[in-house]
DNA sequence: ATTCCGCGCGTTATCGCACACGCAATTTAG
DNA sequence: CTAAATTGCGTGTGCGATAACGCGCGGAAT
């Protein structure tokens, strides 16, 4: 617990020299200046984060670009509960947030926001960016100042300078998957996997991940359907084709949010035959289907902690100028209906 | 983000009045007091708590009793984990604490640690019990003085004046690991419950929550044994008797933190047929037999974050003086193979 | 009437750090 | 060669809250 004032009686100089030191403000000798910083690695100091932030004046402010909350089912609601449960325990560090929304499903969207940021960027100390449309989003990349610090949620641009990822391992979660559905399905049969489109990398891998866990498994038979986002009800129709055309229809595997959908019509128009479903993420309509029985499992990637996360880790990054572990992979957490009451809320 | 300076003014008197009256230290005339009073919840006057705990000359200590580290196979190692980080996190807040560890098998050793905290209770200002023995513990309950706080960590004692317990619910957590080896197991058969003496409350809960989910199921066929944990290697005594006793034996439950010892035995002798094991907590032990697939789940009450969240209650309580939920549930994390990467550290 | 005590309040140092400012001693420019 | 700029350093103030201290006033005790 060395203090400034400690350091600089050793130190035989000011605080303030001292400080100039910490806080490279220049103005010092070569020569003082190394005495101070061999005394402050030798005893080890931390400055106070208390009486730092307290007698900060600057306030940070960091840019969140993410789609309309309630887009994927609402999905995105539930990182931004993260982040505004980490602003709010933040708050007496002087940081704010900034939100910038866009349609994850129109590019045209996304650069009205990116531009909108742009505007105030000088007000900005760094950046929270959803990377959904990746195109896209490599494309604003380059127009981000030099300067200004980003991290990424949910997924993922490779060769960008982001300083850190958060989100879960996708490919990991695809096998995860795999294996509880081997479990599941008893019999032979078939298990149907619906990939989307536009395509989503990090969707993509779950499936992929998926795939390579049954690889050299041949009792059960994997069949890929796609649907389009943007039409009306597409699990829905996909669901229907999907039953119709496998008798022997083991089990559904959704690699995204929207697994609710396809229990709907399973509920609906087949409750005949147990179909086993193992979909993502604890959105209501996923939770009430896993409650009901008509999804069997759900994985969740912490998607609340992951917001909360990544404004603990850019405040790490940005204020505290800490080191920050370049990826951040959350557990992917099974929920079943006999657990899920504890990571409800 | 209302001031004490800010209250001060509006209300015609000193901050060291308004300090007075949030402080209760009396010396203010009743009309000024209610007029402080009025003016703070008419702002909504929260207290900077970092500019607090810089002022602050008193250091909080909180005492920690728990068994051994090393006990139920290291398990009480990672609790303490997440003690130490807490601490460590709220070192800047004045937070200390001091351990005092006994045996869990000897009543002698727990009244040791008893006396020993109780002739330093003056110094401290809370108390974080794992109060697995629990006779004993209660009469160590009567012992604390009144204006001292305690909470439960782990397990739990009705009709005490605790004002909160961190923990898992373990009724729910013997019904998840009941479906879990459902699903595990496809053929007909016999599941072995291991119970432990002496009687746990906690372990004893599981083993409840486990049979109620099998309760009007009849195509397995389920069997309690029983070990007697102050003799050497228990588990592998009866693990073999469970396994020469019962020709179709499908699977076993260890409902506590020594899975790997039954794993161990199945793996040196029972090689050739495949027997599902489910058991608890991610000591280094039953993480390497989940690895090598001889368990199959672990299930994990987050014993780190159990320590870790229950040392920032005593500190909500005892410092910051907020209302604190009487019981904290953990979640309870489902641990395979595929997953446990995400789990560990 | 003087001393004394307690009440009701204001004042101020302190916690550890950030940062603006000021003041010599030098260096650079004109 | 003098004025201006720059370097190297110390001082002082503020952030918001805590808590010790001090002071006037009034009533009780001597």
């Amino acid at each position: 617990m060395a203090t400034l004032k400690e350091i600089a009686n050793r130190a035989h100089v000011s605080v303030g020299t001292v400080d100039r030191v910490i806080h490279r403000r220049g103005r010092v000798s070569l020569e003082t200046e190394q005495r101070v910083k061999r005394i402050i690695s030798e005893l080890d100091y931390k400055p106070n984060i208390l009486a730092r932030s307290l007698s900060m004046t600057k306030t940070f402010r960091f840019g969140i670009l993410v789609p309309f909350p309630e887009q994927d089912g609402h999905y995105w609601e539930l990182p931004l509960k993260g982040i505004e449960k980490a602003q709010s325990e933040l708050d007496v560090y002087k940081v704010k947030v900034k939100y910038f929304y866009y349609d994850k499903y129109s590019e045209q969207s996304f650069e009205m926001a990116c531009s909108k940021m742009l505007q105030m960027v000088r007000e900005l100390d760094g950046l929270l960016i959803a990377p959904v449309l990746s195109q896209a989003t490599e494309k604003f990349l380059t127009k981000i100042p030099d300067r200004l610090p980003y991290i990424f949620l949910d997924s993922y641009i490779p060769n960008s300078r982001c300083f850190s990822y958060i989100g879960e391992d996708s490919f990991q979660s695809g096998v995860l998957s795999a294996k509880l559905m081997r479990i599941l399905v008893t019999a032979h049969g078939t298990v149907a996997i619906i990939k989307v489109q536009p395509m989503d990398y990090h969707i993509e891998d779950r499936v992929r991940g998926f795939f390579s866990y049954f690889n050299n498994n041949t009792d059960i038979n994997l069949l890929t359907y796609t649907v389009n986002a943007r039409e009306s009800m597409p699990y829905y129709k996909i669901t229907k084709k999907i039953v119709t055309e496998n008798s022997d229809l083991i089990g559904i595997y959704t690699p995204n949010a929207c697994a609710y959908q396809v229990a709907d019509y399973l509920a609906e128009h087949f409750a005949g035959k147990k179909i086993f479903v193992i979909g993502y993420d604890l959105i209501k309509e996923n939770i009430s289907h896993l409650k009901n029985g008509s999804i069997d499992f759900l994985i969740s990637q912490r998607s609340e902690m992951q917001g909360y996360e990544s404004i603990f880790k850019l405040y790490k990054q940005v204020v505290l100028k800490e080191k920050v572990e370049s990826r951040v992979l959350m557990p992917l957490d099974i929920v079943t209906k006999e657990n899920l009451q504890f990571y409800e809320n």
